[in-house]
DNA sequence: CGTCCACTGGAATCAAGGGTCT
DNA sequence: AGACCCTTGATTCCAGTGGACG
């Protein structure tokens, strides 16, 4: 038998986590530690869907990382296992970071619903209102309660306005023998503000808010969630605090704790070591921070990737004290995109790009006058060297090798 | 104090690409 | 085949603006 090229990492690596599962933030637990109350709230609201009477509508708020997702699923699955067949009420879950359109959350919707193939609501085609006259028939022939969650339910107001919550929250006024009741999930605190009167007080029935989690609490759920992936004096006595404490400091996420904790197996594990140790939880940290900027930035789109390079080109020229402003970014993205022979697009869109990049956190932009001189962006950049390194090899950027910014932009 | 710059921010509109329905 | 529908990305239009300068 020949030597296999993987046979020296296969030597190398110990196999640390015993049940890689338990660690994905996907996962849901059987028990919740310290979201009892959180449950019991909610679950005293939506009991009433089991006798098919329709549950007031909920907003759950709390920042990221605070339980609210898997608080939500959870309750799901044990509302499942009170009605098996799903007789009195239905629970639908829909997250709007990934379908963030009116049409995709209705077909979304009715598609959990529809079980029979044959009167699925085809992904594209029917006009909105075809959509929804035909859930209404549907779910009004089953006679059910219908719970409906929309995760980051802030993404759908962002782009489309409250359009939709009208939808939603008068159908019960057509319905005659069902009932949907929406709980809507969301880490942004004022995401009530932005919706109209009628629907902010329709989806507000209810509010619950999920405070984040403290230090102790957080090493209460590692340590729970330790015992299940890992056997015992795997993980040395310091590491759990101290991923419980990097992670209150920020914010009290207990998804960056478990994310904290299971890198620093993985690059624990890649390193033949035999346990976890705090060394393991610091390279861990600056690996997630950069693994997750170079994701974004990576599938950013070409033009916006253009966008970024030309903000990087400028920086690279700027002189002291001189802000880089919009109009600056926006010569140098055109000269980019000539040589690149890529058509340009126009100031306003290249604008709304540079607003995007400024979400995204890869880039600071924000608005100041500069008197004479107008009223536009200043913008920086937010990303460390070893990034923009990154997206310089990238391979679209090619013929962009010999290239300086050369000529002498506005403000300059 | 008023002017006036270089945009911002929002809305309306268009084009292309995914479809269904008759 | 032609009429419609929805979404996305881009363009066009336009009123509005903070503050340095005169």
């Amino acid at each position: 038998m020949g030597e296999s090229i993987f046979g020296p990492s296969k030597d190398k690596r110990k196999v640390l986590i015993k049940n890689r599962n338990i660690l994905q933030t996907t996962y849901i637990p059987d028990q919740l530690p310290h979201r009892e109350n959180e449950v019991r709230i909610i679950v005293e609201i939506i009991t009433p869907s089991l006798y098919k009477s329709k549950p007031s509508n909920i907003l759950i708020t709390g920042k990221t990382g605070t339980g609210k997702t898997a608080v939500i699923n959870y309750i799901g699955k044990e509302l499942k296992k009170e009605d098996p067949d799903e007789e009195n009420c239905s629970f639908i879950y829909v997250n709007c970071e990934i379908v963030d359109n009116p049409y995709g959350i209705l077909f979304n919707i009715s598609n959990q619903i529809i079980k029979d193939h044959n009167n699925r609501i085809p992904f594209t085609g029917w006009s909105l209102d075809k959509v929804y006259d035909t859930i209404i028939k549907y779910i009004d022939e089953k006679e059910k309660i219908l719970i409906v969650v929309l995760d980051e339910i802030d993404r759908i107001q962002q782009k489309n306005g409250d359009d939709i919550f009208y939808f939603l929250t008068t159908m019960n006024e057509v319905l005659k023998n069902s009932k949907i009741s929406i709980i809507g999930v969301t880490n942004n605190a004022k995401f009530m503000e932005l919706l109209s009167p009628k629907i902010k007080s329709r989806l507000g029935e209810e509010k619950v808010v999920f405070p984040p989690y403290q230090r102790e609490q957080l090493q209460d759920i590692l340590k729970k969630r330790a015992e299940l992936a890992f056997d015992p004096d795997i993980i040395e006595d310091g590491v759990i605090p101290y991923c419980a404490a990097i992670s209150a400091q920020d914010s009290g996420d207990a998804r960056k704790a478990l994310d904290l904790l299971r890198v620093s197996a993985e690059i624990a594990e890649r390193n033949g070591d035999s346990t976890v140790t705090e060394a393991h939880v610091n390279s861990a940290r600056s690996r997630i921070e950069l693994d997750a900027v170079v994701e974004v930035i990576r599938t950013l789109p070409p033009q916006s990737k253009i966008v970024l390079m030309s903000v990087i080109k400028n920086h690279e020229k700027k002189e002291k004290d001189i802000a880089v402003i919009t109009g600056d970014v926006y010569t140098v993205y055109k000269e980019i995109c000539n040589i690149l022979e890529y058509s340009s697009l126009k100031e306003k869109r290249v604008a709304d790009l540079i607003s995007e990049l400024d979400m995204l956190g890869i880039i600071h932009a924000r608005v100041k006058s500069f008197g004479r001189n107008g009223r536009t962006r200043e913008i920086e950049l937010n990303i460390n060297k070893d990034i923009i390194d990154f997206v310089m090899k990238d391979e679209i950027f090619e013929p962009l090798s010999k290239y300086k910014v050369t000529k002498q932009t506005k403000l300059l």
